[in-house]
DNA sequence: TGTTGCTTTCAAAGCGCTTTGGATAAAGTA
DNA sequence: TACTTTATCCAAAGCGCTTTGAAAGCAACA
């Protein structure tokens, strides 16, 4: 057939049977070179390719998808309610992380955003369409009611964070919460505080628990008393943080530092020590929690804007994705649960309390 | 067949045959009844539909996708190099809008995260595979390539945003930022400012451009003169704020206003300023554009910390979902631009300049 | 020359759905 | 009773791929 001029880079999808009567060869050949199975010569293979790059040949998804069985995708079910808090700045790097996963191994992320209480019934949906071979779970929460549904829906997942109380085993990557808040708490009372508050996040959430646990551990390991008054929780927002400080230096006895959950709140925080007159790094210390989020970054990599604890979500999305690929492929295996410790960074947001 | 005990809430994903076999119908009526096809009787399908739910029977997504030819998928794909700036702020938020609708319309949302330089040929393979039916594209920048590329491609899509010199018509979303720009700088003039600062995105982004121009029609509509030195443009992050601030405020002729492009550098304008003693809302105004990010709200509802111009980027994933999926429905019809006017919030970060 | 053992290729049978073009049964009409 | 019409239902043919089981081609061996 005869073509006088192309009108786009492509032509209407080609598709196997077209490309190999192209080739006259047949579409078991042709589906085998492309797919490297060592029944057919290196000459034809190489042949085939051509034909294949040349006609921009793509196998259509769905039909592959269908005959082999697998749905090369991986499923990220977010409550929309969840959007509106830290979580989703938090998402959006962990996304970026596992995304490039992904995309090196051949597997599509299917991201689903659903109303709040439809979120167990998005994952039977999800398996039973077939749309995903595994998940990710999100911000779990104490004896979270995902992990026995996955467990028992049999689809692989790995966990970001992990999930008191969960009645089943599971796979999971998370930062040693605890200990991050601790050696913050410490570090605070090493240079001599001793009210020291803690703004945490919701703490229906795991992560947050136990960060509320490290930072009471650290108080308790210098002798000093946990004061309820110095301790909240809320949705991580720089309104959070400013209203925290704002009550809390009104207190007759107020704290001179403050441990942070994440950078958000505490841009909050420093807009009300500024409101109070109160200068950070000199009057007040702050140690906060910091994902390294990058559109959020603590200061110059070099020069930190707060004394932090850090740990990459970007780097925990890489790896959850790896660990979850790898369950994939091997269902049978022993889940794998890793316990990542937080650095700590000084900035130049904490100082020797001053009498 | 006797089931002693049920092993899970779910048997192995159950199908169209055995479903009909089960009801006595053929697969042909069974698929017509879930599917809403008037050839079959009413009582027909309540008992199709009674059974379908009582076996938790969901059609394999991919054989179903296959059978009609359409993915239900619209891709998002976006350049790892993007996560790092703002834009995954927004990004996170515009997905959680418009993954609403997606959900309510039974289309799935793929998302792709490539490297930087492989993004066309990311769009390239999608459609090749025939994984998506439409998508969306972020964050345009002047003479965007992706624009001609879809074109071409005839993949349906929709630019949140717009991009200068486009060569093809194309349907998109955007905010009126010249004019939030115009307004919010027009707003400092009338307080009295004179030496007005601009910290704006990339300027390679279509919409950062926008604002600059906004910017400088206010000050031309006022008969101030551009400074060169009053005008700084980067990644948007509280560095970028701060060091604009650090920077500009040494000038022999200092500015006594700064309008900002969004919240987060305006956090880092705000720590310069507290560093050099000086008082927001009082010695120095600053107005922001504010993108309505959830997990970054500006001050309570009723009481914004900041001055700004608001949009809620949300709302604008909502709606470019909507306009894909009307698209993709008729693609014949004409294209879709809709421009929003951003409000202009008043805040307590802006006064009258005294002398 | 006939046989064996490779290598290379192929025809055909799925995968689980939708959809076309009947077939059958029930009901109305002449 | 015979003939339409209408309401239900069905068998079978795809959709575009993978994969099984077999055949064809060819070199080397007896």
């Amino acid at each position: 057939m005869y073509c006088a001029k192309a009108q786009s880079t492509l032509e209407i999808a080609m598709n196997l049977k077209e490309l190999s009567t192209l080739l006259k060869l047949s579409q078991t050949t042709v589906s085998r070179a492309l797919n490297g199975y060592p029944e057919v010569s290196e000459k034809t293979r190489k042949r085939v390719q051509a034909a294949a790059d040349q006609h921009n040949y793509h196998p259509n998804t769905r039909a592959q998808r269908l005959a082999t069985g697998r749905a090369m995708a991986i499923g990220h079910v977010i409550p929309a309610a969840m959007h509106g808090h830290l979580s989703n700045l938090i998402f959006a790097d962990f996304i970026a992380g596992a995304g490039e996963i992904y995309s090196a191994n051949g597997y599509d992320m299917l991201v689903s955003i659903v109303p709040d209480d439809a979120e167990l019934q998005a994952y039977r949906e999800l398996v039973g369409r077939q749309a995903i071979d595994g998940a990710i779970v999100h911000g779990p929460r104490v004896d979270d009611s995902r992990i026995p549904l996955l467990a028992d829906l049999s689809l692989p997942f790995v966990v970001h964070g992990r999930s008191t109380n969960a009645s089943v085993p599971y796979s999971w990557l998370d930062v040693n919460n605890r200990r991050a808040l601790e050696r913050a708490t410490g570090y605070l009372v090493k240079l001599g505080h001793r009210r020291i508050a803690l703004v945490n996040g919701e703490e229906n959430l795991d992560f947050a628990i136990r960060r509320r646990e490290g930072y009471i551990a650290a108080l308790a390991d210098a002798g000093l008393v946990v004061d309820e008054a110095l301790m909240t929780s809320g949705d991580m927002t720089e309104p959070q943080g400013f209203n925290a400080a704002q009550t809390m230096l009104k207190l007759p006895d107020p704290p001179t530092a403050f441990v942070c959950s994440s950078i958000v709140p505490t841009f909050g925080l420093r807009r009300a020590l500024e409101t109070a007159g109160l200068r950070l790094g000199q009057d007040i210390s702050i140690v906060c929690f910091d994902d390294d989020i990058g559109a959020l970054p603590n200061g110059s990599p070099d020069a930190p804007t707060y004394t932090a604890t850090r740990s990459s979500v970007r780097e925990a999305g890489r790896r959850c994705a790896e660990m979850l690929i790898e369950r994939i492929a091997n269902p049978g295996q022993p889940h794998v649960q890793e316990l990542w410790e937080a650095e700590l960074l000084l900035g130049q947001s904490t100082a020797v309390l001053e009498k």
